[in-house]
DNA sequence: CTGACTTGCGCC
DNA sequence: AAAGGGCGCAAGTCAG
């Protein structure tokens, strides 16, 4: 297949650069900026991958003007994976360049600077990244799992960008009714809602603090220890201890002040226009792999706002997420066929059980968790070696990579993302600098370090591959849902939401059925690319609702 | 005054 | 019930 790379020329015009698969130049063209669309539009026609800077920075140009491409290659975030991973000889990445794409950042509206006067990207040659970036793949310990990462990174990238354009179908009249139900009319700017205002008064005279702001934890927390209560901080999980009258307004004010901050009218004004909530998905925003958010928030939509998101008229959500993704991966990625017989089950924890490697459900649960993340107290820390004998492979392999990262070693995900290198003096190695802003301190704080970074590292395998998993699992289903309908992306089913591992695909309501069957097989297939034929499974819990607050 | 940091809490 | 990992965001707080 052939590839165009896109660049930006000093006069705003743009040049296409096509080659071959085996880098054979074939054509270079120069376009005026606004014929971009028509040429990419008229190339999609055939196979072709567009390489590009960065995909925040030509997509969703493309996409006002009705243009979706197939496949890129999006350099910066290629890049940024090349950079860390452990497969790759960074001498092969080396140029005058290096330092430029280490630190291109993604564009969003959100933050417009620098696009399109001054643009650090423009500075930069994609011809020869491109080419630095395809020697480094091809020497690569493993380019078949790499080159797999960074066509699924880039795929993520033109999901990302389509979410935005497209965005989540949001109804700002049911969020008012709903925030005006729970906390009274909206408020003049600076003042509380009558709610709020009424709990405030009945948490001063509760704690007989008049004039107490209850938004200030400090004045809260001196408050409370005057009226005898010992707490040393003011969460609402502490405070759900106490035996005190004021306890229970406190807590429902809490939990309403955080609704209006974080999701109230400004939240609304902000974010929702023409009837969708429009964030910026930020594919590689976490080191494991995992995607930011920029904008609204997208990342924490309450449960509590989510009937708010509604389907338009005729349309439906299908809302689709693996249950357990993480354990699953595991067990996949260590190849532990005991693990992975558990996993044949709808619950994997439930899987757990019916072997008898432990008693009952919870204990699956807590020593899963504990597994991957690093709990070694109470409950899931005496599940451990139990664990161990039963799923050997996938204990150990967790196991290893807190050992690794404790030493100071860098770990990779099953496609070869690389995990950053521990900071601090505790991690010091010979011909390394110290850091002079974080000094040594006693050994039980050096310790206590080490084994906090063994903990990132443990978890950060896992994470990361789960990541990669969801990322196939997004760019196998992008293409399906683009094959089921006709017309533009946002006349066809689409992708509207992916939270690591959830997503939401706004359809016509004829094509529902038919979107549910490609969110399995897109499942189906993600495990085949990651794990090959090793037999785990990712079933799914997957509902066809009017209403984002009625899946599950 | 601004900017950096802390606290607390929402999501997985 | 959290613990143990990863985030973003808003408000309060504090240093300069």
């Amino acid at each position: 297949m052939n590839r165009i790379v896109l660049r930006r020329l000093a006069d705003g015009a743009v040049e296409a650069r096509e080659s071959t698969d085996d880098g054979t130049a074939v054509a270079a063209s120069r376009l005026p900026a606004d014929q971009v669309p028509a040429f990419v539009r008229d190339r999609e026609r055939e196979p072709v991958r567009w390489v590009w800077d960065d995909t925040t920075r030509w997509y969703p140009q493309l996409l006002d003007a009705g243009v979706r491409v197939e496949r890129c290659t999006d350099l910066r975030l290629a890049h940024a994976v090349l950079r860390r991973s452990p497969f790759v000889d960074q001498a092969l990445l080396a140029g005058d360049d290096v330092d430029g794409w280490d630190a291109l950042q993604p564009v969003t509206a959100a933050d417009p600077a620098l696009f399109p006067l001054e643009d650090p990207a423009d500075r930069l040659d994609p011809v020869a990244e491109h080419d630095r970036q395809r020697a480094a793949l091809a020497a690569s310990r493993a380019p078949g799992r790499l080159g797999l990462l960074l066509a699924a990174e880039s795929s993520g990238a033109l999901v990302a960008a389509e979410m935005t354009f497209a965005g989540l179908p949001w109804r700002a009249d049911v969020h008012e009714r709903l925030l005006t139900g729970l906390l009274g009319p909206r408020p003049a700017p600076g003042n509380r809602p009558a709610v709020l205002e009424r709990l405030a008064g009945e948490i001063r005279t509760a704690f007989g603090a008049p004039g107490l702001n209850p938004d200030s934890p400090g004045a809260l927390l001196q408050a409370l220890r005057a009226a005898g209560l010992p707490v040393s901080d003011t969460r609402s999980w502490t405070l759900e201890q106490l035996e005190h009258p004021g306890v229970p307004a406190l807590l429902e004010y809490k939990k309403l002040s955080r609704l209006l901050q974080a999701n109230g009218w400004n939240w609304l004004d902000t974010w929702v226009r023409d009837g969708r909530f429009r964030s910026y998905f930020l594919p590689g925003g976490v080191v494991t792999g995992r995607w930011a958010s920029n904008g609204g928030g997208a990342l924490s939509v309450p449960t509590q706002v989510r009937p708010a998101g509604v389907a338009d008229e005729g349309w439906r959500f299908v809302v689709a997420d693996v249950a357990q993704l993480e354990p699953r991966v595991l067990a996949g990625m260590s190849a532990d066929t005991a693990m992975a017989e558990a996993a044949r089950s709808t619950d994997l924890y439930q899987g757990m059980v019916a072997s008898g490697a432990v008693a009952t459900r919870a204990e699956a649960k807590v020593g899963m968790l504990g597994a991957m993340y690093g709990g070694t107290r109470g409950e899931s820390g005496r599940m451990m070696p139990r664990l161990a004998r039963r799923y050997p492979r996938a204990i150990g392999l967790v196991e290893d990579a807190a050992r690794a990262g404790e030493r100071g070693e860098v770990v990779h995900t099953l496609l070869g993302r690389g995990s950053p290198g521990p900071s601090g003096s505790w991690a010091d190695r010979p011909g390394e600098l110290d850091e002079p802003d974080e000094p040594a301190g006693p050994p039980e704080d050096r310790d206590r370090r080490r084994r906090a970074w063994g903990r990132f590292t443990r978890n950060f395998v896992v994470q990361g591959t789960g990541a990669e998993w969801a990322l196939c699992w997004l760019a196998d289903l992008r293409n399906r849902l683009w094959r089921l309908g006709s017309g533009t992306l946002a006349e066809r089913p689409h992708l509207v939401f992916f939270l690591h591992d959830e997503v939401v695909v706004h359809t016509p309501e004829h094509l529902a059925d038919e979107v549910t069957d490609a969110v399995r097989k897109a499942a189906v297939e993600a495990g085949r690319l990651l794990f090959g034929s090793f037999p785990v499974d990712f079933p799914l819990d997957v509902s066809v609702v009017g209403s984002w607050a009625d899946a599950d």
